[in-house]
DNA sequence: AAGTGGTCTAGACCACCAT
DNA sequence: TGGTGGTCTAGACCACTTT
C-alpha cells in the first residue's frame, strides 16, 4: 500500500520519468531498501494512475541504469552493486593457470582516528572539523600480500566501525548492513609507480618493483562521497581489465 | 522500399530482438551505412509485418547500444561512431593535472607485412596463413613522446593502409572511412611495468622509471576484432580515469 | 500538410514462480 | 491457481521537421 503522489501531467517531463525518478527518491529514502521487492506492475499504475506501459518504460529505464532487476514471476527489486565482483576484475588470480576465483583475505594494520588534512577533507567534502577514520590494510591471496590500502571513512557516518572484525569480512557489504550506506559507483584513478622501501617491504617485492597506485572515491546515493582509499598493488600480480564501448 | 524478411514467430527469441539482429546484420552489409537515414517506424512494421510498438522497441534497443540514434521530426539514423570522443574515452592521459585535451602527434616509426605469431592469430582470430600489418608509432604532446604503440591488423582487411598517410590522422577514423571498418567497442588490460633500455629511450625516461602496459583488443560489427595493440606510456604522464558502476 | 519520432493507453497472451 | 514480469498489438495524441 502506498500513497500515490506527485505525477504531473501537467509537467514537461514525460510521466515515466517523473515515476522513475520518484522511484529513485524513494530507495534514497530508503522507503524501499537495498535487496526488497517493490510494489507490482499493476500496484504502481494503480497507485500513480497510470497505464501499465507507462511504468513499465519507467521500470525499464531503472533496470537499465542499475538501480533495479527483474524477475519474471517474482517480481522487481532494488539492486545491490556488487563490489565484490568489480573488485575481482580488477586483479588475477590465475597464477597457475587455475581459475578458482579465490577471495582474497585481509588483515588491519591500525585504523585510527584523525583529523584530515586538506586533500581528504575536500573529497570527503567533509564540513566544520569533522575527523575520519583511517585504516591501513593489507590484502593477500594465498597468504602473500599483493595490495595494501589506506582507507579514509568520516567518523561521523560509520561510528563503532572500530569494534568490527574487520579482517573477516568485506568492507563495502558491512557499509551497507550496519551503516545503511550502499556503495552506489566509485571513481578511480590508476597510476604505474614504483616500489619505495617501506611499500615492497609490505608487499614482499623489491625497492623500485612496479607497482599499480589506484585512488579511489566511492559514493553512496546523492552522489556522496562516503570513502576514499588508495591502494598500492604489485605489479606482476595486477592486472585492469576494462570494456570500453 | 525493402525486402521484408526472416522474423519467425516461432522462433524463441522475442520478435524485436530478432528485428534488432536484422538491422545490425544490415548495416554490417552496408545495405544500410554510417550517418545513412533508415526506414521510418511505420515502414519497418509494414515490411516486416510486425506492429510499430515492436518496431519501437528494437530501435530502442539499437539506440542503447549506440548504433543507431533518433531525431524527432527527422528519422532514424545509422550512428557514426565519434571519434574525436572515443579516443579521449580511450585514453585518459591528464597532462599535469592541466585540463587542456590536446591532440596528441603520431609519427610512424615503421609499418609491415609480416606473418603473425600465435598470440595475434588468436586475439584477431585469423585463419589459414593470412598476414597481418604491424605498426610501430609513437605519440607526442607538445613534441615529447608520451606513448609508444605496436599495432597489429588483418592485412585483406585494411589492404592499402600502407600508402596512406598515417601521421596525419587518427587510426580509428581511417578504419571507418576507408576500410567501412567503424570501432565499436575494446578490451583493455592495463598493467603497470618498468621502462626496459629502448623504452626508455624512446619516451626519453630512464630504465627502471615506471610505466604503464596497455593491451587493448577493438572489435567492429558483431564482435569481430580488428586491430590489437600493446601501448607502453610514460608512466609519470599516465592517469587512467574509470567509473565504476 | 505530410511524415517523422515520442509518449501514453488499454488491452491480450505468454512464461515463470509461489502456494 | 493467482500473481509476477515479458512480449505484442492497435490504436491515439503530441512535438518536431520538412516541403
Amino acid at each position: 500500500m502506498m500513497i500515490a503522489s506527485n505525477l504531473d501531467l501537467q509537467n514537461d517531463k514525460p510521466l515515466y520519468l517523473q515515476l522513475a525518478e520518484t522511484i529513485k527518491a524513494r530507495i534514497a529514502q530508503n522507503i524501499w531498501s537495498l535487496g526488497m521487492m517493490i510494489p507490482s506492475e499493476n500496484e504502481l499504475a494503480k497507485d500513480f494512475d497510470i497505464s501499465v506501459g507507462t511504468v513499465k518504460k519507467a521500470l525499464s529505464v531503472l533496470v537499465q541504469e542499475g538501480v533495479l532487476f527483474r524477475r519474471q514471476g517474482k517480481g522487481t527489486f532494488v539492486a545491490s552493486p556488487d563490489f565484490s565482483k568489480s573488485f575481482s576484475r580488477f586483479f588475477r588470480y590465475d597464477w597457475q593457470g587455475g581459475k578458482r576465483a579465490e577471495t582474497p583475505g585481509s588483515k588491519v594494520l591500525s585504523i585510527e582516528v584523525i583529523q584530515p588534512d586538506r586533500p581528504v577533507i575536500e573529497k570527503l567534502q567533509l564540513e566544520g572539523s569533522q575527523q575520519v577514520f583511517r585504516i591501513k590494510r593489507v590484502r593477500t591471496i594465498q597468504n602473500k600480500p599483493f595490495v595494501i590500502e589506506d582507507i579514509y571513512l568520516p567518523y561521523e557516518r560509520f561510528k563503532g566501525l572500530e569494534t568490527m572484525a574487520l579482517d573477516q569480512r568485506l568492507l563495502y557489504p558491512i557499509y551497507n548492513e550496519t551503516f545503511a550506506t550502499p556503495v552506489i559507483w566509485a571513481d578511480e584513478y590508476l597510476q604505474p609507480a614504483t616500489a619505495g622501501q617501506a611499500d615492497a617491504e609490505s608487499l614482499g617485492i623489491q625497492p623500485g618493483d612496479p607497482v599499480m597506485c589506484v585512488e579511489r572515491l566511492a559514493y553512496t546515493y546523492q552522489d556522496r562521497p562516503v570513502e576514499w582509499r588508495r591502494s598500492i598493488g604489485r605489479g606482476d600480480l595486477f592486472r585492469y581489465h576494462i570494456v570500453v564501448k
